[in-house]
DNA sequence: GCACCTCTCAGGAAACTCTCAAGGTCGGTG
DNA sequence: CACCGACCTTGAGAGTTTCCTGAGAGGTGC
């Protein structure tokens, strides 16, 4: 996401701060906007290449924002991305995504935000990260069509088991905490204090390992990570008699 | 940690000194606060790069200092590793490490909080301090993967021996006492009236040794220390090992 | 209603920490 | 130079923590 300027517009503070810190993380430079009137002149002054925009603030909605930034779009064409409730769906929200721009329903994981932000700003942007394709070992996933491969096998995964093996791949060789994982997977408003993320990554194991040999490598006490497997048996190192 | 600027809040004494002292011992420029009040205070004067933050405070708890930072940190998004007891598991600590934060629960060992450190850094700051590899002689240890190498062959540590490995690499070529070792590896809550650290010493020497020639040294009397193995001393005299 | 997905729960497996005690090694000394 | 005591090493094992996974209940979309 380096250069990329990003704008934030919602009224829960912890919502923008959420999405500014891990955008944030990600090279992007943010702005935040805690109303209609705010977004409105940051979109001037700011000029961000995309808006991240909540459908409910406190004086103008979403569409009105939209509205006013109107010439403004059209003669640089920002696309946006739009948050709302899921209750508050609405079809001129799902018209949206024809014009490049896409919605979120709350509550969002930030993977998922994420691969959203990437999405549209490939498509409006020409803009190209780090490529669509993650490859690990003989893994490969393609953000954009969802597809993932292990060797020549297509592996059908549901869509946590998705952002899960993503979030993994794009950390590929590093430890990632259960927290982590947690945090950056499944949606904030998340509860869980059960072993979520155990059962995932023992789903995952089971789809993936039925192609080769054991890519995901559990650290004891500290998470998990991905890991080029060791060539053969003889890598294994420790209780020698 | 060179350059770092770290505040580290806590309103147990002796909390704050066995942790600004080893990270004094790391390059890092430190500064404590014992209340919440005082916390923002600093951070408004000392700009700390990362902050070291108890969430039970006799003012302020936690979370209400990390918001009042709030607008300085997203401008300057300074990282945030939390100190908890572990029955106080909070639900708020949830969302933390999606901004890169992270939190620890007391009681936690100095090697431990310094891994944690280091890791927070480098995801927040895109610093590479020290890079994540430490190497010793035919030995490589990788803080990020917690991988370890002898050779060419993986070699599987638990979770102590491989804070007690790290710092006997961090230290190689010095001689290491057990209380030393006690006081940096184990918790500050431990009492251990038994040899713990020989214990887990004659464990790493296992896995180790099982690849190569000796390279933990015992100094009697003193304690240990990583060596270069000598070429061969087949002309001597049986003083080594 | 059916298919699929998410999440809970609980039992059991596996890994890890720590203790203890039987030897082994070393250095000094009688 | 043989022996002693202090120090060190290591195997065995109990107790605990952490992790894995099958079964199934609820939810959602088609």
């Amino acid at each position: 996401m380096t250069e990329r300027r990003i704008l934030v517009v919602d009224d829960e503070r912890s919502i923008t701060d959420l999405v500014a810190m891990a955008l944030d993380l990600h090279g992007a430079t943010v702005q935040v906007a805690h109303t209609g009137a705010d977004a409105l002149r940051a979109v001037q002054e700011f000029r961000p290449h995309l808006v991240v925009l909540d459908v409910m603030l406190p004086d103008l909605d979403g569409f009105e924002v939209l509205k006013r930034m109107g010439w403004d779009r059209r003669s640089q064409s920002t696309p946006v991305l739009f948050l709302t409730a899921r209750d508050e769906l609405d079809d001129r929200i799902r018209g949206l995504s024809a014009g490049g721009d896409d919605y979120m329903t709350k509550p969002f994981s930030v993977e998922e935000m994420l691969l959203r932000i990437k999405a549209v700003l490939r498509r409006t942007d020409g803009y190209e990260d780090v490529g669509t394709h993650l490859t690990f070992a003989d893994l490969e996933l393609d953000e954009e069509s969802h597809e993932v491969r292990r060797g020549s096998t297509f592996i059908e995964l549901t869509p946590t088991e998705f952002r899960l093996l993503h979030y993994l791949m794009v950390n590929a060789g590093q430890v990632i905490s259960k927290a982590q994982i947690r945090d950056r997977v499944w949606d904030y408003s998340f509860d869980g204090k059960v072993n979520m993320v155990e059962v995932y990554v023992s789903y995952l194991r089971k789809k993936l390992d039925a192609h080769g040999p054991p890519l995901i490598r559990t650290v004891r006490g500290v998470g998990y990570t991905l890991r080029v497997p060791p060539e053969e048996a003889e890598g294994r190192a420790g209780v020698e008699p």
